[in-house]
DNA sequence: AACATGACGTATT
DNA sequence: TAATACGCCATGT
């Protein structure tokens, strides 16, 4: 059902450069809420060319997903300090969680 | 249909 | 902080 993949990529293509979100909130903002695994495999099957900031995305628990010391763990690390983003010996992601855009606010109901 | 497996989340100890 | 347990959900066997 890659229609829901579409809704959770462009949630991440949102994400602004030096700050993250959980693949929980991904999924919630992406209208999945409870699908915080679906976020994980929609972006290991997300077509190069689409270049995503995949590395904004990270666990609730405010670290990296990949094991520390894999390949992916590094990539990531790397392309978060790219943004200035500092990182945890442990893979702690201090980065400021991306709350709403400007639209979001304007137009938010209530 | 049953079971295993994940780029997960929360609660508990 | 860490280990465990359990919930959750799409996929693949």
């Amino acid at each position: 059902m890659s229609e829901n993949y579409e809704r959770i990529w462009k949630i991440v293509a949102d994400i602004p450069v030096g700050s993250v979100l959980s693949y929980g909130e991904v999924a919630r903002r992406a209208g999945l809420p409870r699908r915080a695994r679906l976020v994980g495999q929609a972006l290991g099957a997300a077509p190069k060319t689409l270049k995503l900031p995949w590395h904004r995305v990270i666990l609730s628990s405010g670290r990296i997903a990949f094991s520390r010391g894999s390949a992916a763990y590094c990539k990531q690390a790397k392309l978060l300090r790219a943004e200035a983003v500092k990182i945890g010996d442990k893979g702690e992601v201090y980065a400021p969680t991306h709350t709403q855009t400007l639209d979001e606010v304007l137009w938010s109901p209530e």
